[in-house]
DNA sequence: CGAACTGGATTGTAATTTCCAACTGAGTAG
DNA sequence: CTACTCAGTTGGAAATTACAATCCAGTTCG
């Protein structure tokens, strides 16, 4: 048997599925409500033969649902299925340790809104006694 | 001027130094408490060269330190700096989602035990009002 | 009407990256 | 002396990516 050994986890399978250089990007496009395909390659600034097949694959696993708006001439719009859109804590944590570690010398940081009203800075909370999670709190269980 | 409209934002910062596929399970192994490069090596999967290449760029963002605790022979082992460390958020929220929307067939074997006692499941709230964060609770500010 | 333009791709080719296996070098164990 | 380990490096094939050009089916402009 070769391949002994590799761990098999959430977190492997996670990325095979949106762990390419343009999948995330274009989910996190989504979520910004661009919904069509060249803005998504604009605002990305992904080769379109690599987005689409990186929408493809997002469809295929039931993150992106591919809806066509206008019959002739055949017109489409990207939207984000439940399971998709619940990739917003991934998008956010991304999100927060480039704001807190990567200088943002250049250009407005993407802001999402809370419906509190205040800007979206998120906060990774045990789910258990509801404390924010720092490295040092946690052990592994092998 | 070419490549106009590209959205400049933390989060492809963020993708540009851990968003290939073998930087981030390298850091999972990292905070599993694997340090070797064979081990790495072994529980990833990786290529050698590859993971060369990886643990250097993580190494010159500051995320991981190389550590010779051997002079002859001359070894190594790789560690997470304090900014390493705070990747912990991304990890989780991936396993997170992996474990939710990706059939686990053989469990989830990546178990992190938070402080108070349980297994760690994050959850993603806002900083102002501590309540949970769900897609549809936000909106975009451009 | 014809010309240019738009959205949504597909195709072809070149450049780059990845993978894999083999090798190196400095030891250590039997 | 031989085998084995760690921590890589090297070389070449295979796969992926980037980028530009093309295509198609309308739509709008003049």
């Amino acid at each position: 048997m070769q391949n002994a050994g590799v761990r098999q986890c959430s977190i492997a399978r996670t990325l095979d599925v949106v762990g390419e250089k343009w999948s995330l990007l274009a989910v996190r496009e989504l979520m910004l409500g661009t919904h069509r395909f060249d803005e998504i390659v604009r605002y990305t600034g992904a080769p379109r033969d690599i987005l689409t097949a990186r929408l493809r694959k997002l469809e295929e696993h039931g993150l992106v649902e591919r809806r066509q708006y206008s019959e002739r001439p055949p017109r489409f719009e990207y939207h984000l299925t439940p399971s998709g859109k619940s990739l917003l804590p991934i998008i956010t944590t991304l999100r927060d340790w480039g704001d807190e570690h990567l200088a943002g010398d250049d250009g407005p940081p993407v802001v999402f809104r809370h419906s509190c009203g205040a800007d979206l800075k998120a906060e990774v909370t045990c789910a258990a006694c509801h404390q924010p999670v720092r490295a040092q709190d946690m052990s592994v269980i092998s």
